[in-house]
DNA sequence: CTTGAAACTTCGGGCAC
DNA sequence: GTGCCCGAAGTTTCAAG
């Protein structure tokens, strides 16, 4: 997969509007309407473009409240763990890393009482040996566009 | 700002495809056209929908490397350095957190070299104390859009 | 608040180049 | 790869419920 100029130039256009039209995109960057369809066509089946997506103010929405919990558990359960907490509604990222800890969770409730219950809840699942919750305070930057 | 079921309804198909004209919306959902424009209108100058992306698979582009990285500093110098470390393009998230570490910063980097760069130099920044980086070893989640 | 229909605009795809 | 054209699909306007 090899990406050029003008795919990259697609690309980051679509990551500011996902919803301009290929038309509008060819006149923007000085290519035809096919050209940037194809373009489109061949990103999106390869992949590369995944989806679109509206931008959610998600505070605005109810979820206040943002917590990062780092996970202890026993070393050949970390990925079935992680596979359990991904498909959890309220948890937006699951990164195994480096360190101390083995998995890091960052998730996103609409009360206390929501991540209080959420907390127990993966305090009790098998082969976690320990949990620590951090709360966000404040979010500076949450933005995984990339350029 | 309230939001009734059908915002929701509106919203949680645009989470999923951004693309989706209000016409198809409002087949798909039992609306007319005008109805779901208006609507949509609405939660865009309510800063409700904030923009429209396109979901890239950041591997395929390039961005390999994942870094979280703690970080210890002056406390009444915090806020000036997250904003300072939401500037830079290969952040993608800065939380300010409770527990040990002030800071969390979520990274991406093509290559090892890259985040060696990133982060020196943010140790070098001005009041910030220590830092402990952390790679990413697997993803298994990173998804932002909340139902 | 909602709607359906008419008017107008823009879209994507096919064809010739 | 581009430009042009057409039918389909998009949005906007409006009178009315």
């Amino acid at each position: 997969m090899n990406l050029d100029k003008n795919d990259e130039r697609i690309l980051k256009n679509l990551l500011v509007d996902a919803r301009l039209s290929a038309r509008q995109l060819g006149l923007k960057l000085g290519m035809s309407t096919v050209t940037i369809l194809s373009r489109i066509k061949k990103l999106e089946k390869e992949k590369v473009i995944k989806g679109y997506t509206a931008l959610i103010d998600h505070e605005k929405l109810g979820y206040t409240l943002t917590a990062i919990i780092e996970i202890i558990a026993k070393k050949d359960k970390i990925i079935d763990i992680e596979t359990e907490l991904a498909k959890i509604e309220n948890v937006c990222g699951v990164y195994d890393i480096t360190g101390n800890t083995d998995t890091l969770v960052i998730a996103k409730f609409k009360s206390r009482n929501e991540l209080s219950e959420f907390v127990k809840g993966i305090a009790s699942i098998q082969n976690i040996e320990n949990t620590i919750t951090h709360v966000v305070l404040n979010t500076a930057k949450e933005d995984f566009r990339l350029a």
